[in-house]
DNA sequence: CTGAAAGCGCTTACAG
DNA sequence: CTGAAAGCGCTTACAG
């Protein structure tokens, strides 16, 4: 059916290495003969066959990435940063959503492994025991995004969590509130999550500021799922004036909540966020967040991974990326 | 250095040929024989090498999918419902950002087409002519998505966007707006923007309104495109009632707009927006929108390709999926 | 029921 | 500078 070197050669009047070596540019090459075959190139319309050239040269030139949920905010920056790194150097990614689900993530994990990916891309929430045993022992070029393991010590790039949470509490507290919730990820399996809850205990603690359980909320990282804890957290008598919620969907969906209550945001609460989504500088009130460069995160990421491959050496294994606090409409100072 | 076929065999005492019967679950191996091998593929930690067994049998299990952004939300949910099927179909997918621009997409279906895809998704707002006769050229399935190209009658799955933006506006409309702007995607490839710009026109025209060509306004498809649009638009002596914008990000942009122009939405102006995205009814105002659904898009498409790459009959070849008005707080009856 | 062998479409060490 | 041949790791028609 379609055309392949044999036919190339045939036209060309010369041998199949002869082809494969033009292809592929290999110096030693007559000018002469070059051309002949750049021609019948041309005139049949090959188009090399990658699958070959990959079982011969034990190299697919694509990584897998996996990701919960590519409709998430967060990854879907990620994944454009780690494509566009991949486009530049001539990889490709195959797309891997996991929803978080060991199930999943064991069966992607040997997918790609069976599809002879030439790297691995992590980007999650945390990693299970189990997972992380098994991509450790295949030996397949790894990398984590948002997360590090400091088991394996898995090369990543990710942002200090404890920190960023640390400062925004510590900003909150400088607006004079005192009286402040966490509105946090419930996946058992965040490692992230954990951070930033350190982060938030070790500010408060710091400024001797109480920690009563019911302005702890775990939910669902959505609009939806921040709607429904800021709902939990109006059922109780005592009320905070002040939310940090751990990513801006779950921001944006407390103050929806807040302004259904007749609450206005931040007049009479104020909401934080976190990592800066696109969104969160148009929606009104705009909301204070703390800017992480996801985009970058999956850059760095996949130039990580391509050094790795190439035996470069890669000098830092754990990169910690820049966060920032940046202050909009959705926090003031307490009244 | 990893295990292949031939150290099973050696481990089990067969060929390889019995061990790839067993591994593709052929029938007629002896029962006995097929416990020792799959002990031996136990024992040896065995993973099948999918490019060699792709060479040989002709198909990869991969998809390619070409779309002009996956941090754009309308794109991100159709990838989602992408690859959901793919995986239940045992399919993966490789992911190109093309940003519309052609150079790219002829790239991106180069390297899709050498590494063997099994089918190609086209998700966009439309193709370029050469482009198109590349992809019909290359005999590789194609399935569009959220466009239908007639020249060559690709299969498609997609809205009826004529008849939505028809509806839209005939909404508006019937809310009492005479005065009705239109903010449509300026990419000069854009079938959609074209077809909404036709639905837009026959309900104002079948109406008797007018058309002031300062009403017309186009840009680049996003919140900052949207605050630009409105921008442009708050310049003119001549104010409409209503703005109908070609997506939710761009109404989200125009109702920021106008809110620092002090108007008030939608007391002052209604702004509509399409796609519903999940943002949208949770922004204050909520946005009025024509909802279609991305995520079946997605999956439709996908279902679509698969059926076509196993030479099932596909009855209908250019499916369209319903779209729906939702009503929400950010258009209201002219005052 | 099982094995030897050919072949999928490439690349490259080797020989000339 | 060029070609014949081996080999990447599989599958399967063929023969037994």
């Amino acid at each position: 059916m379609s055309v392949k070197i044999k036919d190339v050669a045939k036209e060309a009047n010369v041998s199949v290495a002869t082809v494969s070596r033009v292809l592929n540019n290999v110096p030693l090459v007559n000018e002469e003969t070059k051309k002949r075959v750049l021609e019948a190139i041309e005139r049949t319309g090959y188009k090399p066959n990658a699958i070959a050239r990959s079982l011969k040269m034990q190299k697919t030139n694509t990584f897998g990435i996996m990701i919960p949920d590519i409709a998430s905010s967060y990854f879907t920056e990620v994944v454009r940063g780690v494509e566009d790194i991949c486009n530049m150097y001539d990889y490709n990614i195959i797309l891997c959503n996991t929803d978080s689900e060991e199930q999943k993530e064991q069966t992607y994990l040997d997918v790609l492994i069976e599809k002879q990916c030439d790297g691995i891309l992590y980007i999650g929430r945390g990693i299970s025991q189990e997972l992380k045993k098994k991509m450790v022992d295949s030996k397949v070029p790894l990398v984590t995004g948002a997360i590090h393991d400091y088991e394996y010590s898995i090369p990543s790039v990710m942002v200090d969590n404890e920190k960023a949470a640390y400062d925004m509490t510590k900003y909150l507290i400088s607006l004079g509130h005192k009286k402040i919730a966490h509105f946090s990820d419930g996946h058992h399996n965040s490692l992230i999550a954990r951070e930033k809850e350190e982060g938030f205990r070790r500010a408060m603690q710091e400024e001797g500021l109480a920690l009563p359980k019911e302005w702890e909320l775990m939910g669902e990282i959505s609009i939806r799922g921040g709607y429904k804890m800021m709902d939990a957290l109006l059922k109780e008598n005592n009320r905070p004036t002040a939310v940090m919620a751990t990513n801006d969907e779950v921001a944006l969906g407390a103050i929806r909540r807040a302004g259904e209550e007749g609450l206005s945001v931040p007049k009479d609460i104020s909401i934080s966020g976190f990592n800066n989504f696109n969104i969160s500088e148009w929606v009104q009130p705009s909301i204070t967040t703390v800017a992480q460069p996801m985009y970058d995160i999956g850059a760095v990421c996949a130039r990580m991974l391509i050094k790795m491959i190439n035996k470069e050496e890669v000098e830092n294994q754990n990169i910690i990326m820049r966060h920032d606090i940046i202050e909009r409409e959705s926090t003031a100072t307490v009244k």
